[in-house]
DNA sequence: TAAAAATATTTGTATATACAAATAAAAACA
DNA sequence: TGTTTTTATTTGTATATACAAATATTTTTA
């Protein structure tokens, strides 16, 4: 049944996660190559791009809590791509040089990713959505 | 930080698990008073409407696999609101008269929810993203 | 009609995420 | 300066969800 077919279709709480769900699942697919979920992929970025960021920062820019921030990461580092160092209460996170090398297909599945959805729906129509998804997303 | 001032606003995954969080949150709310979460409430609803529905029927009205509408199944057979029937390989799910009794209430968290976000983003835009989002859940 | 294929459901297991409590350190304050 | 409050992070635990395999039944087919 499409999603626009269910009786519940004009309830946001089921569009918005039979959305993610479906997005979900086409990311999983499209990071799949670097055999990262999307969410420690998303992470793993952000540490390259801001070496040293803390969990708090992370938190607040992927917009996740605090403790699952502290789970992403703890992956990441038995897989060897981040380090944690502890000064005081802070807690910095550093990219591994194997984190780096493994940029480029970063980018890649990103792109690919881009790709797929934006494919499907248009480049103009997605960038549409996705700024009225932030809008509520936002007010919310 | 806002969900658009991220550096990742412009992902279609970020922003739209984002947005299923934060729905998430209210939804859970609004629900809070008859003590079932979101999934489990919609679920109800769906048994008290179409009494005898099976499991793969609910999957496919509530876009989730027959494996979590087991498991949601099994907790409201806990709190007895929905009994079991099996009849071969098939399975009727229907609601017992304690759930009926709910039915008013459950309308009352569900027009509650509704308030919660039209109030925030107004009714007419709403509708519209909800429609939008609807197009491409459909499309992916 | 016996065997094979398809279908419906459940079960075992894994994952991402969150909340609340615990811990530890820093900052504010009296 | 010693105490209280605030802040950052982690840990224990719970939940929703999915996938893959197992089970049970029905339908198809040879």
């Amino acid at each position: 049944m499409k999603t626009s077919e269910s009786r519940y279709c004009k309830c946001m709480y089921f569009s918005a996660n039979a959305l993610a769900r479906k997005i979900e699942k086409l990311a999983v697919d499209s990071w799949k190559m670097i055999d990262l979920s999307p969410s420690h992929a998303y992470l793993l970025m952000a540490v390259i791009s801001e070496p040293g960021i803390q969990p708090g920062g992370l938190a607040d820019e992927l917009q996740l809590t605090p403790s699952t921030i502290t789970r992403l990461i703890e992956k990441l580092e038995e897989k060897k791509l981040v380090v944690r160092t502890t000064d005081g209460k802070l807690t910095n996170v550093y990219p591994t040089p194997k984190a780096k090398e493994l940029q480029p297909k970063m980018k890649e599945c990103s792109a690919r990713f881009y790709e797929n959805y934006a494919g499907i729906l248009g480049r103009e129509e997605s960038y549409k959505l996705v700024e009225s998804i932030n809008k509520l997303a936002d007010k919310l």
